[in-house]
DNA sequence: CCAGTTATAGTCCACTTGATTATAAGATGT
DNA sequence: ACATCTTATAATCAAGTGGACTATAACTGG
């Protein structure tokens, strides 16, 4: 064990260091109620299983447990991040957590009834800022976290834990940043306002809390990837993976609404969205809308390839 | 097999889910002469081991195989991809690889002589565009890419090809992006112009190719932190990771321009540095700088848990 | 004291983007 | 037929961002 070793030769393989790795899936789609995910087991748990040696790969593992446990077949994944478990450390075995974020169609469904779609914000009521600020933001989890804040034992801890606060959660005047999902998750775990924070723990007073839990750290794993995908539709052209084969600008200016959970500008969306050619008119209109008939639109296929990185900006930049 | 599995319970556990999981380190410093990483094994191999029982976490591991083979201790570490190797699966074996990027600086040495130190564009040449576009791209690669599209047996797959190299390598007057470097390797890969796509291969005319190899995929792994972190520090202050205590703004700039591997335009960089209050003067001056003495600065530590998002931005935007 | 080097401050301008207003085209109800 | 509602679409304004450039300051070494 002094010398350096080398990847791939003379490394001891023993069971001592064997694990098993997990494959979880945070599937991902947006319907007329807003943004959301599949689930299992009454919206408990998201769709996982063993990656075995019969798969491929990890991503066609993911695809084979999700299809075999919900019926949805997946199109555009990415991986979201990998954990070592610490809970579940046998004599001889642990776990590892591969997660992975897919997006993908409502419709895009086999005939299955297994699979069942829950809402993100059932799970995250914070995190919608469509019909402005929940209330539940200042009414419930504001006196809190400041209650949480002042628990503790030296002044600095006490600041600190205070701007956090508030920096997650937009208090004290500051701007709402809808990326900041998973921070704000974890701050709520810290201060054990979720029920996840309360599980086998010494807490009596087992209060309401805020938003439906999942099972060991699903909800964590979902909440990275929110905060994943509000980032990512502002610079990767991911929405339309969410969208049909034909939209119009306000669907898909809903959708986007939709997922970072927030309001856009109308016309400073279309000319984002049609100056940067992601979309092509189909000529064809529909008049499902209301008013005025709309243009249907679809995704200008070729434009993905053109920019690798760049483009596809959205206006969510400021407050 | 044809029940939903809730995760953690009623799962098959047995040997045929067993997998070896590997923990793989990108080490990156900022020196004098440029970006550079830890190397084993004279610069072929990337720190590594893999992750045992008697590791905390995923992170701890990865820490304490880096010391042990090159006595670096690190500091800030982020995951970057985590795959599962297709060229090494056994009986009832696996392999699954954790890799991370870690920034630190060349002077936080031990004593232990074991490491070495690499220069990021001896392995990748054409990523350095500080002097201009390096000679390499059109005399070697811009040729060997067009043949290897030229080969391509329909029509539409000769046109991809060529629109992937041109996007990748800034062909036909189109702008150099230096976030692509990760896709410029794969690409490299797929047209057999890198030594690891020819290993094991039917290849009989290994003619020179460009850039120093590593073994396994840890050339790829490598192009992989440098697309990462040339992204990442458009967005987040982490090259302050690879600064020392005090440092004049040249030299910050300098390390920019090393790391994205190309020259930045000095006051744009000084007034968006100065803007967003992420530094502050210490006050200090120093002469070793040559021309009239510079401000001494250090981060403005703060400022990092203000901003956990926003801020940060570099002028790397625009060609 | 002059040339060379680096540091630092300021200006100009093209482009981006947030906000607002105006107009067009359909449906619906009376 | 007409008013009114809803949505679609176009055009404009103003503030801010960021790239390129110039000018001046302060030091070192012949």
């Amino acid at each position: 064990m002094d010398q350096p070793k080398g990847p791939g030769k003379g490394r001891t393989i023993g069971k001592t260091n064997n694990v098993n790795a997990d494959l979880i899936a945070v599937v991902v789609a947006v319907n007329d109620a807003g943004p959301c995910f599949l689930t299992i087991e009454q919206g408990a748990a998201l769709p996982s299983g063993p990656f075995e040696l019969a798969h491929r790969s990890l991503q066609s593992g993911l695809r084979a447990w999700v299809e075999l446990q919900t019926g949805q077949p997946l199109g555009y994944i990415e991986q979201l991040y990998t954990f070592a478990d610490r809970d579940r450390v046998g004599a001889n075995q642990r776990v590892i957590s591969i997660s992975y974020l897919a997006l993908t169609r409502e419709e895009d469904a086999g005939t299955s009834g297994r699979r069942s779609w829950a809402s993100w914000y059932d799970y995250f009521p914070w995190e919608d800022h469509r019909s402005g600020r929940p209330p539940i933001v200042l009414e419930e989890l504001r006196p809190r976290l400041i209650e949480w804040a002042d628990g503790a034992d030296d002044g600095a801890t006490r600041f600190d834990r205070r701007r956090r606060a508030a920096v997650a959660f937009a208090l004290d005047g500051r701007a709402w940043n809808e990326e900041l999902a998973l921070q704000r998750y974890e701050l709520l775990y810290e201060a054990a306002l979720v029920d996840e924070a309360k599980r086998g723990g010494v807490s009596a007073i087992l209060a309401s809390v805020p938003g439906r839990s999942m099972i060991a750290d699903h909800r964590r794993i979902l909440a990275t990837a929110i905060a994943r995908l509000r980032s990512k539709i502002k610079y990767r052209p991911v929405v339309f993976e969410l969208m049909p084969p034909l939209f119009t600008l306000l669907q898909l200016q809903r959708t986007v609404e939709a997922l970072s959970g927030r309001l856009i500008n109308k016309p400073n969306f279309r000319r984002l969205i049609e100056q940067q050619e992601l979309v092509e008119k189909t000529g064809a209109t529909t008049a499902e809308t209301g008013g005025r008939p709309a243009q249907l639109y679809r995704f200008h296929h070729t434009i993905l390839d053109e920019r690798p990185v760049a483009g596809t900006k959205l206006p969510l930049a400021r407050a």
